[in-house]
DNA sequence: GTACGATACCTAAATGAACAAGGTATCGGT
DNA sequence: ACCGATACCTTGTTCATTTAGGTATCGTAC
């Protein structure tokens, strides 16, 4: 069922999120993302990996080859400035969706703009 | 651009919320979540009906034909027990995400469960 | 030595929510 | 008489995500 998570959306967020501390290769972004979030948010392969082709196309990140630690070819994926930019204003536009949607939950009938 | 919303997936969970305090219209469901959220979560009518028609047939909502305030023909809907029940865990759901999201987006490297 | 799980990459088809853009009708106000 | 707000709806399109595959390398256990 797509969209039903509720993290639809996010996930764009979630992947710059984890290049700010350096470069990292897809495989290692979802670890970290499942990792950092105690295994709450696991991201699909089938998800992951267009996601980074599709942000690599929109300049957000750029990609190269090279070895990890255990000495394995693996693709390396890095922010871009644009890339950067955008995590910032992503960022805070997910806060601000986050406390409106957090309103809602704890809205009351009749909470009017008093004029 | 669908799905480029952060809040998408979170619709059903906003107007299963909107109808706690009793029945209203889908119209006046939008204008409740709109209001609510200070228009920064501004639900598309076309996102809406379909939404409404959906979760009837999920069984969380039902509705009926009535007047609203201003004699004008209606469809109300409300929550049934089990729309209650869900609305409920997708609550929690939602804040499990939330904080999830909020770890990862001031998550560091290495922060590797301590073993 | 070979089987297996973890690592590492990828794609194609199906799903389905949300968007865009229409449509109908009633009502109050100017 | 018209317009904006209210109130309902649908149809076509878009596109992220899921599902379900595929390839290949590496370390470890049997």
């Amino acid at each position: 069922m797509p969209g039903s998570n509720l993290f639809s959306g996010t996930l764009d967020l979630l992947i710059l999120r984890s290049l700010v501390w350096g470069p990292l290769h897809g495989y290692g972004i979802g670890r970290w993302i499942r990792r950092t979030s105690s295994e709450i948010l696991s991201i699909e392969e089938g998800a992951l990996y267009p996601a980074l082709h599709r942000m690599q196309k929109k300049g957000w990140l750029k990609s190269d080859w090279g070895l990890t630690e255990t000495r394995r070819q693996a693709k390396f994926y890095s922010l871009t400035d644009l890339g950067r930019e955008h995590l910032n204003q992503e960022t805070q536009r997910w806060e601000e969706h986050a406390t409106a949607v957090r309103s809602v939950l704890s809205g009351s009938r009749e909470a009017e703009t008093t004029p």
